[in-house]
Formats: structure tokens, C-alpha cells, sequence
RNA sequence: GGCGCGGUAGCCAAGUGGUAAGGCCGAGGACUGCAAAUCCUUUAUCGUCGGUUCGAUUCCGUCCCGCGCCUCCA
């Protein structure tokens, strides 16, 4: 399994540290909203990423945590009247369920940062000791980033530029004063109590505050995987500054390696731009949901671009996603034998992908999912025209099982059969019947023009006549 | 300005120093009185201009165009 690594800029093996475990953290959500679509690609990336190192053999032990303290959540859960434990719980809960829609696996821990306050003083205390941290005149404890030999490291930018420069391209002013800080690069590490913070505050050796954004991350990923760790995953925004103040914090309290391998994922794009609610193209789950797409569909619009290329995602994609998804399942309920899913070959290590070789190899080389759907694709549809043997045919179906698996694609043949077999009974109005039998009676009868106009009108009605060897069959349109 | 990415068929998207996967849509054919469904077939010389090479879409350089990050946004 081979995965490109922000930090060295290379494809590389991943291994786990200690022989035995794969540990990775993926940078979670911050809960004071539904979760859009653009948060979720990169959260189905990640999942892409667990499941296929599972299915690698990798043994990968998953964390992912919950930002249930910022200035966001505090602010909207004020605007609402509620507590912000409250708050953030309704909306923990309203991503887990949108998870579950997407299929993305549950993590084997989800820290939250309210519930690890502790753990995150111990961390300022320890950069304080070292000197790596001072506390600025407003009471907040802020990192001294040049106290860092390598500061810069994972994003690779040049920490002298960052100090130097006094606006960027969009303008906006960096503007130091307002921080307190030494340095404009220097970040908070604890942030003193305000008043409109309210009741949303904890003690802490430099007076009453809350953590900063970064310190979270560092303090649960080093509590749960270990003070060096193999993998540190997140959206591109994230590699700088958060990122970047992760591996300075962390790095600086312990001595050690914080993580060895960094994976990013690129921004959706929709409909060519940037998701923006003044475009009227920021979408939820919800929202695509509500028009009829399937949660399975978004994924499988998500698998058809490489997670280091920008994807651009439209309706227009996601039409091609569902159908793809359809043809999918009818490939599969070709090859299958009767009566059995594809669940039904899962399980175990998966040596020989068969002819599914080239799929397993692309999705193994960085997560090139785009070609591993097409070499899947390629191999299933001669499979489906072939019909192999039974016997010749169970490697190849346990090959597609931890394919689909890795790429959490579910497609259940057994519904897609019953779906098939259901269609006819659905309910027709006995006006819509008459019709139709009317119909028949004309074609019977040779008469084609009565045959077509009343086709033309239960058409105009909504219903459609489907003709079969033993009659005909009407459906909604 | 700094760092980085991309421009491949109508759309999406892989890929390779020796004339280009896959998906969607479209077209043609088979089937059908017609239609739907299904099956088969089919659609590109890879942004520009140069260079290296026996040979480049693939390597190097130029230019044009689009995009991302540059302090709390996945």
C-alpha cells in the first residue's frame, strides 16, 4: 500500500511503526451545523483509506475526533439559547447519521475536545517548561513558532516569508496587533477568557480560558496512538497553519516524531467553483438527498475523481454516478450466483485479486480510485459475458468483495432482483388500467394508430406501458 | 508576491517514451408493429510554440488559460 506523503512529497510505502498496527487520526468535524458536501468527500476519502488498509492487511487502528469547542460552536449555541454541550451533541448526532448514509465506517475512538481539557494543559504546561510558549499581555498562551528548528516543514513554506509578509494576494492585513502575539506567526495555544464566551470556559494554570484550535489534535492523537504515530490525515486547508502548529506543539513537548505520513485531500469543487452559500452551490447531504440522489451515488461521484486532483462536482456527475451504480449491480447480478450477495464472499485476507488484479493494484497506489473503478468496470464486464466456472469464478468474486468493500461501495443484487420482480405489482388506477387494456385490445386488434394514441395518453397521465412476452405491464413514469 | 496543482473525446476521468482505461451522454445495429428494456458496435492524436529523441500526449523549456493554500475553512 502505497500513499503520497505531504511531507516528503512522495509516494511511499505505508508501514506500520511498531510492526503490528496501523495507527492513524483524521481531523474530525467541528459541530455547529450539518456537515456539507465538501467536508464529506474528504471525510469518504479518509474512510476509502481505512477500509482499503484493512482490506490490505494493514491492521489499522482508527481515530478521528469531534471539535465541540470553538468560536463558531460557542457563538451558535448562544444564538440558539442552548448550552454548547447541548448543541454540539445535536449536531454530533446529525453527522453520525449522515455518515452512516455515506457508509463511512465508525472510527475505533472519537475523541472530543471538551473531553480532554486536561490532556491539552498538560501540553501547554510542557511547551511553557521547555520555552517554547509565554503567555501575552490579553492572558492568552501563545506558541513561539521561532522556537522551532522546523517550523514549515510539512506545508513547505518558508517560515521567514510568513513572519515578513504584511498582506497576501486576497489582501486581508496580517494584522498582529490584534493578537497580542510577538510574532504574527505565533499561534494560540490556550485563549483567555472573554466575555462573550459566557459560561464556555475552564481553569487552567494561566487563568480561566478555552484550548486552541490546533492543541486538540495534538493532545488526542498523542493520547490514543502514541506520541509518534504513522498517519495524520485532513483536507488541504488544513496542512497550513493547523497542521503545521500540530507538528510544532507536538514536536516541542514530546522530542519525538509526531507523525510520519501526511495525507491530504483536495476541495470539491461545485459546479466549477469554489461551494459558497452566496453561489446558491453550498450543498449539504440533506440537500441532495431531498432531490432524489442516493447517498450511495454521492459516493460513488466522490470515487470518480483521484483525491489529490480537484474534483468538480455536479449534477450532471452525479446522474452519471447513479447510472453507474445501476450497471454496476446488474453486472453483479450476472456474475453472482442465485441466492448469494457479495457480502457473502468478504471476509479474510484477499491474496489473489484474479482478474481484478488492476483494480486492486490502482486502488493500492495512492487511492487512484478513478482507475480502479475503471479497471473493476473492465474486468466485471467480461466476467459478466464469460460466466467462468464456479470454481474459477470464487477468487474473482472474493476479489470484487474487498474491492467494493475498500471502496465502501454497497450494492445489495438480492434487492436489485426483488426491485425487478416488484415492479409490476405496483398499484394502478382502474382508470389507468382501462386504458391500458384498451390498448391492448387495439393492438391486438392490429390497430396501431388507437394502440400509439392511447400509449401517447397514459404517457401525457404519468404511466407507461412496458410490452412483454405474456402481455404487457404499466408503471409510473 | 511565496508555495503548489491542472488543461486528455459532448461531459467526468485514468494512463503510458512507441500512435490513448473506464463511466455518463449520443449515434448505428439486433430485438420490437412501435416504444421501453437488454445486447452488440461506435465516437479523441492528449492547451500553445519550441527542444531532446529513431519516435512524445507522456521528458525539458516558453507562452496562454483555469484552480488551490498563504493564520482558525474539509
Amino acid at each position: 500500500m502505497k500513499l503520497f506523503n505531504t511531507l516528503s512529497r512522495e509516494i511511499s510505502e505505508l508501514t506500520p511503526l511498531d510492526g503490528n498496527q496501523f495507527r492513524m487520526y483524521v481531523c474530525g468535524p467541528t459541530v455547529y451545523g450539518p456537515a456539507h458536501i465538501g467536508n464529506f468527500i474528504t471525510f469518504t476519502r479518509a474512510d476509502i483509506l481505512y477500509r482499503t488498509l484493512k482490506v490490505a492487511g494493514l491492521n489499522p487502528y482508527y481515530v478521528r475526533n469531534i471539535t465541540d469547542v470553538d468560536d463558531k460552536t460557542i457563538r451558535s449555541s448562544q444564538e440558539q439559547g442552548m448550552t454548547l454541550s447541548a448543541f454540539t451533541e445535536k449536531w454530533t448526532t446529525k453527522f453520525h447519521e449522515d455518515c452512516a448514509l455515506l457508509n463511512l465506517l465508525i472510527p475505533d475512538v472519537e475523541p472530543r475536545a471538551t473531553e480532554h481539557i486536561p490532556e491539552q494543559i498538560d501540553i501547554v504546561q510542557k511547551l511553557m517548561d521547555k520555552g517554547h510558549a509565554y503567555q501575552g499581555a490579553d492572558g492568552s498562551v501563545y506558541y513561539r513558532v521561532k522556537s522551532f528548528c522546523c517550523y514549515g516543514k510539512l506545508s513547505h513554506f518558508d517560515p521567514e516569508e510568513l513572519r515578513t509578509q504584511d498582506t497576501n494576494s486576497a489582501g486581508r492585513a496580517n494584522d498582529a496587533d490584534e493578537y497580542e502575539r510577538d510574532n504574527v506567526a505565533d499561534f494560540a495555544l490556550w485563549k483567555a477568557r472573554k466575555p462573550e464566551d459566557g459560561d464556555n470556559y475552564w481553569e487552567s494554570p494561566w487563568g480561566q480560558g478555552r484550548p486552541g484550535w490546533h492543541l486538540e489534535c495534538s493532545a488526542m492523537s498523542i493520547k490514543y496512538l502514541g506520541e509518534t504515530f504513522d498517519l495524520h490525515a485532513g483536507g488541504e486547508d488544513l496542512c497550513f497553519p493547523h497542521h503545521e502548529n500540530e507538528i510544532a506543539q507536538s514536536e516541542a513537548a514530546t522530542g519525538k516524531e509526531f507523525c510520519r505520513h501526511w495525507m491530504h485531500s483536495t476541495h470539491l469543487m461545485v459546479e466549477g467553483k469554489k461551494m459558497s452559500k452566496s453561489l446558491g452551490n453550498f450543498f449539504v447531504l440533506q440537500d441532495l438527498l431531498d432531490k432524489g440522489y442516493s447517498a450511495m451515488a454521492i459516493r460513488m461521484a466522490f470515487l470518480n475523481g483521484h483525491y489529490r486532483q480537484q474534483l468538480n462536482f455536479t449534477f450532471n456527475g452525479l446522474d452519471a454516478a447513479t447510472s453507474a451504480l445501476g450497471k454496476l449491480a446488474e453486472m453483479l447480478e450476472k456474475i453472482l450466483p442465485e441466492g448469494k450477495e457479495l457480502s457473502d464472499y468478504r471476509g479474510g485476507i484477499v491474496s489473489d485479486f484474479g482478474s481484478l488484479s488492476n483494480a486492486w493494484m490502482a486502488l493500492s497506489n495512492d487511492l487512484n480510485t478513478p482507475a480502479a473503478l475503471g479497471a473493476m468496470f473492465s474486468a466485471l464486464k467480461k466476467l459478466a459475458k464469460t460466466k467462468p466456472q464456479v470454481e474459477a469464478l470464487e477468487v474473482d468474486l472474493k476479489a470484487i468483495a474487498a474491492l467494493t468493500y475498500a471502496l465502501g461501495l454497497e450494492v445489495e443484487v438480492a434487492s436489485l432482483r426483488k426491485q425487478q420482480e416488484a415492479k409490476p405489482v405496483v398499484e394502478v388506477p382502474a382508470d389507468i388500467a382501462a386504458l391500458a387494456e384498451k390498448r391492448s385490445e387495439a393492438k391486438k386488434a392490429k390497430d396501431w394508430g388507437t394502440a400509439d394514441a392511447l400509449r401517447q395518453e397514459l404517457q401525457e397521465k404519468g404511466w407507461k406501458i412496458i410490452d412483454t412476452r405474456e402481455g404487457y405491464s404499466v408503471e409510473p413514469c
